[in-house]
DNA sequence: ATCCTTGAATTGGTTAACCAATTTATTTAA
DNA sequence: TTAAATAAATTGGTTAACCAATTCAAGGAT
């Protein structure tokens, strides 16, 4: 029994300076996880025994450990160690963290799901709008319309918040959370393409009010395509530059 | 400045015999802020007066806070204190556990995002499928297949997998994340409705079969209708018993 | 009165020692 | 040689003291 699928050991070798070593050793386990060098079932060496060899403290190690078990990608036992969880399933935001994959790969995947949910929360909000609701992505639109005429660099933020009233009015709640986990990335990425206007972005209005028509005539088609043709438009200028 | 919107008090009392404080705090706030009690800005006694009125120990506490903090549900700064959120979205997992909704309803949007995911990968995968996913997918109904004419009660799990192999096909890590967001709460929340079969789970295996064919002959429009038809039909056994 | 200085009190963050349960190694008895 | 008994070492978990930075209030100079 003393063989077993067991330690590892100089995987965690020191390098340089360490600033932060509780985000270190997440990023440097799931990036094990991720190349295949570490499998499940595999454990880890003792909270003491990497503190020691990470040249840093047990206090941060554990914390790293921690966060990864909420991760769910070990399993950690009392009196029996650390391990490297079985199924793994990673959640937006791990992936968005995540090494190997590259920077615009992860944006566009972003774009195009953000783009699925767009589309559909437009027709279902076409469907069952409250009053309420129109209300709302009305007025979400003025502030657009305010940032974007004026020289406010926050339009993006207020377009995002157009959007997410369109998923509101749903009155799916878990719509609404997959909608903003998925947005905030996006507009907080400084990608050059969304920051700076050019002459397509005069569209943009007339689009928004598009869908708006279709939301309260409570026409699904309608707003659905008119969304299609609203985000079309936004992935493609994401795409242009990288091969899918 | 003396005013300022501070600390509540006894919004904490202690309770009967507190077996797992962190979670009860983690509950108890998230409580509090969906009611209302709890506005944004407003400042939470400090770690060692909840602690003492909670009669549980600092470290408690203070792990309760670190995980709403990155739920994102509180700002916690250094010698400042710990104040509630400003504008907080809710991940998945929290709004499965939250309080107010009702348990049906919660499934009823579950489910409805969950056909959404389903029917768009289903398309995308008919666009993009390797042959290593369709291989993948074929494999995975195969064993679904076994466990459903078997006696085994792990069908549903098969057939997460089943359509979790078709997320994957979409080549998006994003729309996979998702998907497995949404899926397990579905199928460890023992919905009577799903656990034990009836006649129309006999349509499942062929449904399968339909869609697998659509995305091996690589269209779009026909893996889409064959998964609308299949998702529909198990959207339409949760709506029944409850308006939506 | 007003503003600035100053020092005590409070804040979240960190550290190191300690704990109980388990595992591993050693010793002892058959 | 084998198996049981026992002691030592190792594990993650917890606690309490300590830290630096900040806040807040009292005191004094203008």
């Amino acid at each position: 029994m003393s063989k077993e699928s067991t330690l590892d050991l100089s995987l965690f070798e020191k390098m340089k300076v360490q600033n932060d070593p509780e985000e270190f050793i997440i990023s440097r386990i799931r990036e094990l996880v991720h190349r295949g060098d570490l499998k499940p079932g595999t454990r880890l060496p003792s909270e003491r025994a990497l503190a020691e060899s990470l040249n840093t403290t047990r206090g941060s190690v554990r914390k790293a450990l921690q966060k990864l078990e909420f991760y769910g990608l070990v399993d950690i036992s009392p009196q029996s160690g650390t391990r490297i969880a079985s199924l793994h399933q990673e959640t937006v935001e791990e992936l968005i963290n995540s090494i190997p994959v590259s920077r615009n790969r992860k944006m566009a995947d972003l774009m195009e799901a953000r783009f699925i949910l767009d589309v559909q929360c437009a027709r279902l909000a076409a469907e069952r709008r409250t009053d309420a609701d129109l209300s709302l992505i009305e007025t979400r639109q003025e502030g657009f319309l305010k940032a974007f005429y004026g020289s406010s660099e926050s339009f993006l933020e207020e377009d995002y918040l157009f959007h997410l009233a369109i998923a509101h009015a749903t009155g799916n709640h878990i719509l609404v959370s997959l909608f903003s986990q998925l947005t905030p990335p996006i507009v907080t990425s400084n990608q050059p393409h969304l920051g700076q206007r050019d002459r397509d972005f005069s569209r943009i209005p007339s689009e928004h009010q598009k869908i708006i028509d279709a939301i309260r005539s409570g026409s699904p088609e309608e707003a659905e395509e008119a969304m299609t043709g609203h985000r079309n438009w936004a992935l493609k200028r994401i795409f242009e530059g990288e091969g899918k």
